[in-house]
DNA sequence: AGATTTTGACTGGCCTGTCAATCAAAATCA
DNA sequence: TGATTTTGATTGACAGGCCAGTCAAAATCT
Protein backbone atom coordinates (compact mmCIF):
# COMPACT_ATOMS: atom_id res chain seq x y z
CA UNK A 1 0.00 0.00 0.00
CA UNK A 2 2.56 2.24 0.83
CA UNK A 3 4.33 0.73 -2.45
CA UNK A 4 3.66 4.06 -4.58
CA UNK A 5 4.19 6.31 -2.40
CA UNK A 6 7.84 5.46 -1.05
CA UNK A 7 9.60 3.02 -3.78
CA UNK A 8 8.63 1.85 -6.72
CA UNK A 9 10.84 -0.93 -6.34
CA UNK A 10 13.10 -0.58 -9.66
CA UNK A 11 13.29 -3.42 -11.49
CA UNK A 12 16.53 -2.03 -13.40
CA UNK A 13 18.79 -2.55 -10.12
CA UNK A 14 22.86 -2.18 -10.32
CA UNK A 15 24.34 -5.50 -11.59
CA UNK A 16 25.85 -5.47 -8.12
CA UNK A 17 22.76 -5.26 -6.18
CA UNK A 18 21.41 -8.26 -8.38
CA UNK A 19 24.62 -10.21 -8.44
CA UNK A 20 24.34 -9.84 -4.55
CA UNK A 21 20.78 -10.46 -4.82
CA UNK A 22 21.14 -14.06 -6.57
CA UNK A 23 24.33 -14.77 -4.32
CA UNK A 24 22.18 -14.96 -1.27
CA UNK A 25 19.59 -16.44 -2.89
CA UNK A 26 21.97 -19.47 -3.50
CA UNK A 27 22.88 -19.39 0.14
CA UNK A 28 19.27 -19.69 1.04
CA UNK A 29 18.71 -22.64 -1.59
CA UNK A 30 21.71 -24.24 -0.63
CA UNK A 31 20.66 -24.70 2.92
CA UNK A 32 16.76 -25.58 2.21
CA UNK A 33 17.39 -28.07 -0.72
CA UNK A 34 21.25 -29.13 -0.56
CA UNK A 35 23.81 -28.68 -3.53
CA UNK A 36 21.90 -31.93 -5.35
CA UNK A 37 18.75 -29.90 -5.87
CA UNK A 38 20.05 -26.66 -5.98
CA UNK A 39 18.64 -25.40 -9.65
CA UNK A 40 19.07 -21.95 -10.89
CA UNK A 41 15.43 -21.79 -11.37
CA UNK A 42 14.72 -22.41 -8.04
CA UNK A 43 17.36 -19.75 -7.11
CA UNK A 44 15.70 -17.62 -9.39
CA UNK A 45 11.87 -18.10 -7.43
CA UNK A 46 13.61 -17.89 -4.17
CA UNK A 47 15.34 -14.17 -4.70
CA UNK A 48 11.62 -13.64 -6.97
CA UNK A 49 13.41 -13.39 -10.31
CA UNK A 50 13.20 -15.44 -13.44
CA UNK A 51 15.35 -17.53 -14.44
CA UNK A 52 16.89 -16.46 -17.28
CA UNK A 53 18.33 -13.58 -15.05
CA UNK A 54 20.77 -15.48 -13.48
CA UNK A 55 22.39 -16.54 -16.66
CA UNK A 56 21.95 -13.13 -17.55
CA UNK A 57 23.99 -11.88 -14.55
CA UNK A 58 26.54 -14.72 -14.25
CA UNK A 59 27.09 -17.28 -17.67
CA UNK A 60 26.98 -20.57 -15.91
CA UNK A 61 25.51 -22.35 -13.23
CA UNK A 62 29.20 -22.67 -12.26
CA UNK A 63 30.34 -19.32 -11.70
CA UNK A 64 27.01 -18.39 -9.31
CA UNK A 65 28.21 -21.17 -6.75
CA UNK A 66 32.09 -19.94 -7.33
CA UNK A 67 31.15 -16.57 -6.48
CA UNK A 68 28.52 -17.74 -3.35
CA UNK A 69 31.69 -19.76 -1.90
CA UNK A 70 34.23 -16.38 -2.31
CA UNK A 71 31.43 -14.03 -0.40
CA UNK A 72 30.87 -16.27 2.16
CA UNK A 73 35.02 -16.91 2.58
CA UNK A 74 35.60 -13.41 2.38
CA UNK A 75 33.11 -12.23 4.48
CA UNK A 76 34.48 -14.99 6.98
CA UNK A 77 37.87 -14.07 6.54
CA UNK A 78 36.78 -10.24 7.16
CA UNK A 79 35.25 -10.84 10.25
CA UNK A 80 37.71 -12.78 11.82
CA UNK A 81 40.36 -10.05 11.34
CA UNK A 82 38.14 -7.27 12.36
CA UNK A 83 37.36 -9.14 15.83
CA UNK A 84 41.19 -10.01 16.11
CA UNK A 85 41.96 -6.25 15.43
CA UNK A 86 39.42 -5.02 17.91
CA UNK A 87 41.42 -7.07 20.35
CA UNK A 88 44.88 -5.33 20.36
CA UNK A 89 48.12 -7.16 21.56
CA UNK A 90 47.06 -9.70 23.91
CA UNK A 91 47.37 -13.25 23.02
CA UNK A 92 44.58 -14.25 25.38
CA UNK A 93 42.24 -11.56 24.47
CA UNK A 94 43.54 -12.27 20.66
CA UNK A 95 42.08 -15.61 21.12
CA UNK A 96 39.06 -14.99 22.60
CA UNK A 97 38.31 -12.94 19.53
CA UNK A 98 38.95 -15.50 17.15
CA UNK A 99 37.11 -18.18 19.18
CA UNK A 100 34.00 -15.53 19.46
CA UNK A 101 34.57 -14.49 16.21
CA UNK A 102 32.89 -17.59 14.31
CA UNK A 103 29.55 -17.28 16.79
CA UNK A 104 29.09 -13.79 14.89
CA UNK A 105 25.42 -13.59 14.46
CA UNK A 106 26.33 -12.43 10.40
CA UNK A 107 28.45 -15.65 9.84
CA UNK A 108 26.80 -18.05 11.99
CA UNK A 109 23.64 -18.39 10.90
CA UNK A 110 21.73 -21.68 9.85
CA UNK A 111 21.80 -20.76 6.07
CA UNK A 112 25.59 -19.94 5.87
CA UNK A 113 26.30 -22.98 7.78
CA UNK A 114 24.84 -25.38 5.94
CA UNK A 115 25.99 -23.58 2.63
CA UNK A 116 29.51 -24.07 3.91
CA UNK A 117 28.54 -27.87 4.74
CA UNK A 118 27.50 -27.89 1.27
CA UNK A 119 30.49 -27.33 -0.23
CA UNK A 120 32.47 -29.29 2.16
CA UNK A 121 30.61 -32.01 1.59
CA UNK A 122 29.99 -32.47 -2.06
CA UNK A 123 33.56 -33.78 -3.87
CA UNK A 124 33.08 -31.68 -7.07
CA UNK A 125 33.57 -28.43 -5.32
CA UNK A 126 36.49 -29.15 -3.63
CA UNK A 127 39.06 -28.38 -5.95
CA UNK A 128 36.97 -24.91 -5.82
CA UNK A 129 37.26 -24.86 -1.80
CA UNK A 130 41.04 -25.08 -2.09
CA UNK A 131 41.19 -22.18 -4.95
CA UNK A 132 38.90 -19.88 -3.15
CA UNK A 133 39.84 -20.73 0.62
CA UNK A 134 42.92 -22.27 0.83
CA UNK A 135 44.95 -18.54 1.03
CA UNK A 136 42.63 -17.96 3.48
CA UNK A 137 42.59 -20.98 5.20
CA UNK A 138 46.64 -20.78 5.28
CA UNK A 139 46.29 -17.34 7.22
CA UNK A 140 44.05 -18.59 9.70
CA UNK A 141 45.74 -21.62 10.50
CA UNK A 142 49.45 -19.03 10.79
CA UNK A 143 47.66 -16.61 13.07
CA UNK A 144 45.96 -18.84 15.63
CA UNK A 145 49.33 -20.99 15.67
CA UNK A 146 51.56 -17.53 16.56
CA UNK A 147 48.42 -16.79 19.41
CA UNK A 148 48.97 -19.71 20.97
CA UNK A 149 52.59 -19.63 20.77
CA UNK A 150 52.77 -16.54 22.48
CA UNK A 151 50.09 -17.30 24.90
CA UNK A 152 52.06 -20.93 25.57
CA UNK A 153 54.81 -18.56 26.37
CA UNK A 154 53.24 -15.93 28.34
CA UNK A 155 51.61 -18.02 30.08
CA UNK A 156 54.09 -20.86 31.27
CA UNK A 157 52.52 -23.23 29.77
CA UNK A 158 53.69 -26.40 27.98
CA UNK A 159 52.97 -27.92 24.81
CA UNK A 160 53.06 -27.49 21.08
CA UNK A 161 51.68 -24.32 19.65
CA UNK A 162 50.75 -25.79 16.35
CA UNK A 163 48.85 -28.96 17.71
CA UNK A 164 47.09 -27.02 20.60
CA UNK A 165 46.07 -24.76 17.20
CA UNK A 166 44.78 -27.57 15.25
CA UNK A 167 42.91 -28.98 18.67
CA UNK A 168 40.98 -25.53 18.99
CA UNK A 169 40.37 -24.99 14.99
CA UNK A 170 38.66 -28.68 14.55
CA UNK A 171 36.72 -27.87 18.00
CA UNK A 172 35.27 -25.16 16.15
CA UNK A 173 34.63 -26.66 13.00
CA UNK A 174 32.80 -30.01 14.69
CA UNK A 175 31.18 -27.38 16.68
CA UNK A 176 29.90 -26.22 13.52
CA UNK A 177 29.39 -29.37 11.80
CA UNK A 178 27.01 -29.99 15.28
CA UNK A 179 25.04 -27.00 14.93
CA UNK A 180 24.20 -28.67 11.07
CA UNK A 181 23.61 -32.16 11.33
CA UNK A 182 22.44 -32.75 15.22
CA UNK A 183 18.23 -30.87 16.01
CA UNK A 184 18.39 -27.37 15.62
CA UNK A 185 17.92 -27.52 19.60
CA UNK A 186 21.53 -26.52 19.62
CA UNK A 187 22.15 -22.65 20.76
CA UNK A 188 25.23 -20.23 20.18
CA UNK A 189 25.89 -20.61 23.46
CA UNK A 190 26.56 -23.91 24.09
CA UNK A 191 28.49 -23.91 20.86
CA UNK A 192 30.64 -20.71 22.41
CA UNK A 193 30.88 -22.39 25.28
CA UNK A 194 31.95 -25.96 24.26
CA UNK A 195 35.18 -23.71 21.98
CA UNK A 196 35.38 -22.08 25.86
CA UNK A 197 35.69 -25.29 27.64
CA UNK A 198 38.38 -26.81 24.96
CA UNK A 199 40.33 -23.56 25.39
CA UNK A 200 40.11 -23.54 28.94
CA UNK A 201 41.18 -27.19 29.06
CA UNK A 202 44.50 -25.79 27.60
CA UNK A 203 45.13 -22.17 29.05
CA UNK A 204 43.11 -23.23 32.64
CA UNK A 205 44.54 -19.60 33.79
CA UNK A 206 43.33 -17.76 31.31
CA UNK A 207 40.29 -19.35 29.80
CA UNK A 208 37.04 -20.52 31.47
CA UNK A 209 33.88 -22.33 30.36
CA UNK A 210 32.46 -19.11 30.09
CA UNK A 211 35.15 -17.26 28.16
CA UNK A 212 38.44 -15.25 28.75
CA UNK A 213 39.81 -14.55 32.03
CA UNK A 214 40.84 -11.11 32.08
CA UNK B 1 45.40 -68.04 -17.27
CA UNK B 2 44.08 -70.35 -14.22
CA UNK B 3 40.63 -68.46 -14.90
CA UNK B 4 39.03 -72.02 -16.36
CA UNK B 5 40.82 -74.01 -13.62
CA UNK B 6 39.20 -72.00 -10.66
CA UNK B 7 36.88 -69.10 -10.64
CA UNK B 8 34.73 -69.04 -13.62
CA UNK B 9 33.81 -65.29 -12.54
CA UNK B 10 29.70 -66.79 -11.78
CA UNK B 11 27.45 -63.97 -14.16
CA UNK B 12 25.10 -64.73 -11.36
CA UNK B 13 25.74 -64.21 -7.95
CA UNK B 14 23.32 -64.24 -4.56
CA UNK B 15 21.24 -61.62 -3.58
CA UNK B 16 23.38 -60.30 -0.99
CA UNK B 17 26.91 -60.18 -2.72
CA UNK B 18 25.22 -58.11 -5.09
CA UNK B 19 23.72 -55.88 -2.81
CA UNK B 20 27.31 -55.40 -0.90
CA UNK B 21 29.11 -54.61 -4.25
CA UNK B 22 26.64 -52.23 -5.16
CA UNK B 23 26.55 -51.18 -1.91
CA UNK B 24 30.49 -50.54 -2.11
CA UNK B 25 30.31 -49.01 -5.58
CA UNK B 26 27.86 -46.41 -4.06
CA UNK B 27 29.99 -45.13 -1.16
CA UNK B 28 33.45 -44.79 -4.23
CA UNK B 29 31.40 -42.66 -6.40
CA UNK B 30 29.81 -41.12 -3.57
CA UNK B 31 34.05 -39.71 -2.69
CA UNK B 32 34.90 -39.79 -6.07
CA UNK B 33 32.00 -37.91 -8.15
CA UNK B 34 30.06 -35.91 -4.83
CA UNK B 35 26.67 -36.74 -4.11
CA UNK B 36 25.27 -34.61 -6.98
CA UNK B 37 26.99 -36.31 -10.03
CA UNK B 38 26.50 -39.66 -8.09
CA UNK B 39 23.98 -41.74 -10.78
CA UNK B 40 23.09 -44.87 -11.10
CA UNK B 41 24.74 -45.74 -14.53
CA UNK B 42 27.75 -44.23 -12.56
CA UNK B 43 27.17 -46.43 -9.43
CA UNK B 44 26.88 -49.60 -11.98
CA UNK B 45 29.98 -49.12 -13.96
CA UNK B 46 32.45 -48.68 -10.76
CA UNK B 47 30.99 -51.78 -10.26
CA UNK B 48 31.15 -53.61 -13.12
CA UNK B 49 27.17 -54.07 -13.80
CA UNK B 50 24.85 -52.53 -15.85
CA UNK B 51 22.71 -50.02 -15.17
CA UNK B 52 19.31 -51.86 -14.99
CA UNK B 53 20.97 -54.07 -11.91
CA UNK B 54 20.69 -51.14 -9.90
CA UNK B 55 17.13 -51.03 -9.97
CA UNK B 56 16.79 -54.75 -9.86
CA UNK B 57 18.12 -55.15 -6.55
CA UNK B 58 17.16 -51.48 -4.86
CA UNK B 59 13.96 -50.48 -6.70
CA UNK B 60 15.16 -46.74 -6.35
CA UNK B 61 17.76 -44.88 -6.46
CA UNK B 62 16.93 -43.46 -3.05
CA UNK B 63 16.77 -47.28 -1.52
CA UNK B 64 20.20 -47.65 -2.56
CA UNK B 65 21.52 -43.98 -0.74
CA UNK B 66 19.79 -45.34 2.09
CA UNK B 67 21.30 -48.71 2.56
CA UNK B 68 24.12 -47.49 1.91
CA UNK B 69 24.27 -44.99 4.91
CA UNK B 70 22.84 -47.77 6.86
CA UNK B 71 25.76 -49.77 6.11
CA UNK B 72 27.80 -47.14 7.36
CA UNK B 73 26.50 -46.29 10.34
CA UNK B 74 26.39 -49.89 11.48
CA UNK B 75 29.86 -50.63 10.60
CA UNK B 76 30.76 -47.38 12.79
CA UNK B 77 28.56 -48.83 15.58
CA UNK B 78 30.06 -52.09 15.31
CA UNK B 79 33.77 -50.75 15.50
CA UNK B 80 33.66 -48.32 18.38
CA UNK B 81 31.63 -50.82 20.13
CA UNK B 82 34.14 -53.54 19.93
CA UNK B 83 37.13 -51.18 20.69
CA UNK B 84 34.92 -50.26 23.72
CA UNK B 85 34.55 -54.25 24.36
CA UNK B 86 37.92 -54.82 24.37
CA UNK B 87 39.41 -52.13 26.34
CA UNK B 88 37.75 -53.70 30.08
CA UNK B 89 36.44 -51.59 32.46
CA UNK B 90 39.21 -48.70 33.26
CA UNK B 91 37.99 -45.40 32.18
CA UNK B 92 41.13 -44.09 30.96
CA UNK B 93 41.69 -47.08 28.70
CA UNK B 94 38.00 -47.08 26.97
CA UNK B 95 38.50 -43.99 26.75
CA UNK B 96 41.68 -44.68 24.38
CA UNK B 97 39.55 -47.27 22.59
CA UNK B 98 36.83 -44.70 21.51
CA UNK B 99 39.85 -42.05 20.75
CA UNK B 100 41.38 -45.13 18.45
CA UNK B 101 38.45 -46.73 17.21
CA UNK B 102 37.58 -43.43 14.72
CA UNK B 103 40.84 -44.09 13.16
CA UNK B 104 40.92 -48.02 12.54
CA UNK B 105 41.79 -48.52 8.85
CA UNK B 106 38.73 -50.43 8.47
CA UNK B 107 36.57 -47.26 9.10
CA UNK B 108 38.46 -44.21 8.56
CA UNK B 109 39.59 -44.83 4.36
CA UNK B 110 39.42 -41.89 2.28
CA UNK B 111 36.23 -43.05 0.67
CA UNK B 112 34.50 -43.92 3.38
CA UNK B 113 35.02 -40.10 5.27
CA UNK B 114 33.88 -38.90 1.77
CA UNK B 115 30.96 -40.75 1.48
CA UNK B 116 30.26 -40.11 5.31
CA UNK B 117 30.70 -35.87 4.35
CA UNK B 118 28.19 -36.49 1.70
CA UNK B 119 25.44 -37.39 3.88
CA UNK B 120 26.49 -34.62 6.29
CA UNK B 121 26.55 -31.99 3.50
CA UNK B 122 23.73 -32.60 1.62
CA UNK B 123 20.79 -31.50 3.29
CA UNK B 124 18.06 -33.21 2.23
CA UNK B 125 20.05 -36.36 3.10
CA UNK B 126 19.51 -34.72 6.69
CA UNK B 127 15.79 -36.03 7.69
CA UNK B 128 17.87 -40.00 6.43
CA UNK B 129 20.91 -39.38 8.46
CA UNK B 130 18.66 -38.08 11.39
CA UNK B 131 16.47 -41.73 10.78
CA UNK B 132 19.38 -44.21 10.27
CA UNK B 133 22.10 -42.88 12.67
CA UNK B 134 20.02 -40.75 15.30
CA UNK B 135 19.98 -43.59 17.64
CA UNK B 136 23.63 -44.64 17.17
CA UNK B 137 24.61 -41.44 17.41
CA UNK B 138 22.68 -40.61 20.75
CA UNK B 139 24.49 -44.06 22.06
CA UNK B 140 27.92 -43.09 21.05
CA UNK B 141 27.20 -39.59 23.62
CA UNK B 142 25.94 -41.44 26.38
CA UNK B 143 28.48 -43.86 26.44
CA UNK B 144 31.51 -41.16 25.85
CA UNK B 145 29.72 -38.78 28.43
CA UNK B 146 29.75 -41.27 31.15
CA UNK B 147 33.33 -42.81 30.49
CA UNK B 148 34.16 -39.34 30.91
CA UNK B 149 32.41 -38.83 33.90
CA UNK B 150 33.77 -41.85 35.19
CA UNK B 151 37.34 -40.75 34.72
CA UNK B 152 36.90 -37.51 36.00
CA UNK B 153 35.75 -38.69 39.17
CA UNK B 154 38.49 -41.70 38.83
CA UNK B 155 41.66 -39.00 38.10
CA UNK B 156 39.73 -35.98 40.72
CA UNK B 157 39.65 -33.98 38.22
CA UNK B 158 37.16 -31.26 37.93
CA UNK B 159 34.67 -30.69 34.89
CA UNK B 160 31.47 -31.09 33.57
CA UNK B 161 31.48 -34.67 31.56
CA UNK B 162 29.22 -33.55 29.45
CA UNK B 163 31.06 -31.00 27.91
CA UNK B 164 34.30 -32.47 27.85
CA UNK B 165 32.98 -35.16 26.30
CA UNK B 166 31.84 -33.09 23.61
CA UNK B 167 34.72 -31.28 23.21
CA UNK B 168 36.16 -34.93 22.42
CA UNK B 169 33.58 -36.04 19.72
CA UNK B 170 33.33 -32.81 17.77
CA UNK B 171 37.33 -33.01 18.03
CA UNK B 172 37.41 -36.31 16.34
CA UNK B 173 34.45 -35.01 13.82
CA UNK B 174 36.56 -31.64 13.19
CA UNK B 175 39.90 -34.11 12.04
CA UNK B 176 37.35 -36.13 10.05
CA UNK B 177 35.97 -33.01 8.46
CA UNK B 178 39.98 -31.91 8.05
CA UNK B 179 41.54 -35.05 6.72
CA UNK B 180 38.56 -34.30 3.85
CA UNK B 181 38.54 -31.34 2.87
CA UNK B 182 42.02 -30.31 2.71
CA UNK B 183 45.19 -32.05 1.06
CA UNK B 184 45.32 -35.81 1.51
CA UNK B 185 48.81 -35.08 3.14
CA UNK B 186 47.17 -35.65 6.30
CA UNK B 187 47.86 -39.11 8.25
CA UNK B 188 46.38 -40.68 10.37
CA UNK B 189 49.01 -40.63 13.15
CA UNK B 190 48.53 -36.76 12.89
CA UNK B 191 44.97 -37.01 13.58
CA UNK B 192 45.50 -39.39 16.09
CA UNK B 193 47.44 -36.89 17.68
CA UNK B 194 45.57 -34.38 17.66
CA UNK B 195 43.41 -36.26 19.53
CA UNK B 196 45.00 -37.10 21.96
CA UNK B 197 46.66 -33.81 22.85
CA UNK B 198 43.06 -32.89 23.24
CA UNK B 199 42.27 -35.88 25.99
CA UNK B 200 46.15 -34.93 27.15
CA UNK B 201 44.45 -30.98 27.89
CA UNK B 202 41.44 -32.34 30.14
CA UNK B 203 43.21 -35.73 31.63
CA UNK B 204 46.81 -34.93 31.81
CA UNK B 205 47.92 -37.44 34.09
CA UNK B 206 46.30 -40.10 31.97
CA UNK B 207 46.66 -38.49 28.27
CA UNK B 208 49.65 -37.71 26.29
CA UNK B 209 49.77 -36.71 22.74
CA UNK B 210 51.23 -39.89 21.93
CA UNK B 211 48.09 -41.31 23.89
CA UNK B 212 46.75 -43.08 26.85
CA UNK B 213 49.59 -43.31 29.65
CA UNK B 214 49.26 -47.02 31.29
C1' DA C 1 15.43 6.75 -29.36
C1' DG C 2 18.98 3.85 -27.84
C1' DA C 3 20.85 1.05 -24.26
C1' DT C 4 20.20 -2.20 -20.83
C1' DT C 5 17.63 -5.38 -18.09
C1' DT C 6 14.08 -8.86 -17.71
C1' DT C 7 11.05 -12.40 -19.18
C1' DG C 8 9.56 -16.93 -20.51
C1' DA C 9 9.40 -20.21 -24.13
C1' DC C 10 12.45 -23.43 -26.24
C1' DT C 11 16.23 -26.95 -26.94
C1' DG C 12 19.38 -30.50 -26.32
C1' DG C 13 21.19 -33.49 -23.07
C1' DC C 14 21.23 -36.30 -19.10
C1' DC C 15 19.05 -39.19 -15.52
C1' DT C 16 15.76 -42.34 -13.32
C1' DG C 17 12.87 -45.98 -13.64
C1' DT C 18 10.54 -49.58 -16.77
C1' DC C 19 10.37 -53.57 -19.45
C1' DA C 20 10.86 -57.23 -22.72
C1' DA C 21 14.35 -60.26 -24.09
C1' DT C 22 18.37 -63.06 -22.79
C1' DC C 23 20.96 -66.18 -20.31
C1' DA C 24 22.96 -69.27 -16.74
C1' DA C 25 22.09 -72.22 -13.11
C1' DA C 26 19.03 -75.22 -10.54
C1' DA C 27 15.31 -78.33 -10.51
C1' DT C 28 12.76 -81.71 -12.59
C1' DC C 29 11.90 -85.36 -15.64
C1' DA C 30 12.75 -89.57 -18.69
C1' DT D 1 22.90 -89.78 -16.87
C1' DG D 2 21.19 -86.69 -20.33
C1' DA D 3 17.23 -83.71 -21.79
C1' DT D 4 13.85 -80.31 -20.50
C1' DT D 5 11.65 -76.95 -17.72
C1' DT D 6 11.69 -73.42 -14.26
C1' DT D 7 13.66 -69.76 -11.75
C1' DG D 8 15.67 -65.61 -11.20
C1' DA D 9 19.64 -62.54 -12.42
C1' DT D 10 21.15 -59.57 -16.10
C1' DT D 11 21.11 -56.62 -20.03
C1' DG D 12 20.21 -52.66 -22.88
C1' DA D 13 16.87 -49.98 -25.25
C1' DC D 14 13.31 -46.82 -24.25
C1' DA D 15 10.06 -43.24 -22.21
C1' DG D 16 9.10 -39.45 -19.41
C1' DG D 17 10.78 -35.70 -16.87
C1' DC D 18 13.91 -32.27 -15.33
C1' DC D 19 17.61 -29.00 -15.91
C1' DA D 20 21.18 -25.62 -17.83
C1' DG D 21 21.77 -22.58 -21.16
C1' DT D 22 19.90 -19.77 -25.40
C1' DC D 23 17.39 -16.26 -27.46
C1' DA D 24 13.97 -13.20 -29.30
C1' DA D 25 10.73 -10.15 -27.64
C1' DA D 26 9.11 -7.02 -24.06
C1' DA D 27 9.81 -3.83 -20.43
C1' DT D 28 12.30 -0.31 -18.37
C1' DC D 29 15.58 3.24 -17.82
C1' DT D 30 18.33 7.51 -19.48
Amino acid sequence: MTQVLQDPIPRKMSRDTRRAQLIEATIETLALRGYARTTLTEVAHTAGLSHGLVNFHFDTKEKLLSETLSLLAEEYRANWQAYLHRAGVDPAAQLAALLLADFDPAICTQARLSAWCSFWGEAQSRPLYQAQCGANDAAYNACIAQICADLLAQGGYSGDAARVARVLRVTIQGVWLDMITTAPDYTIEEGQATVHACAAAFFPRHFSAAGVIL
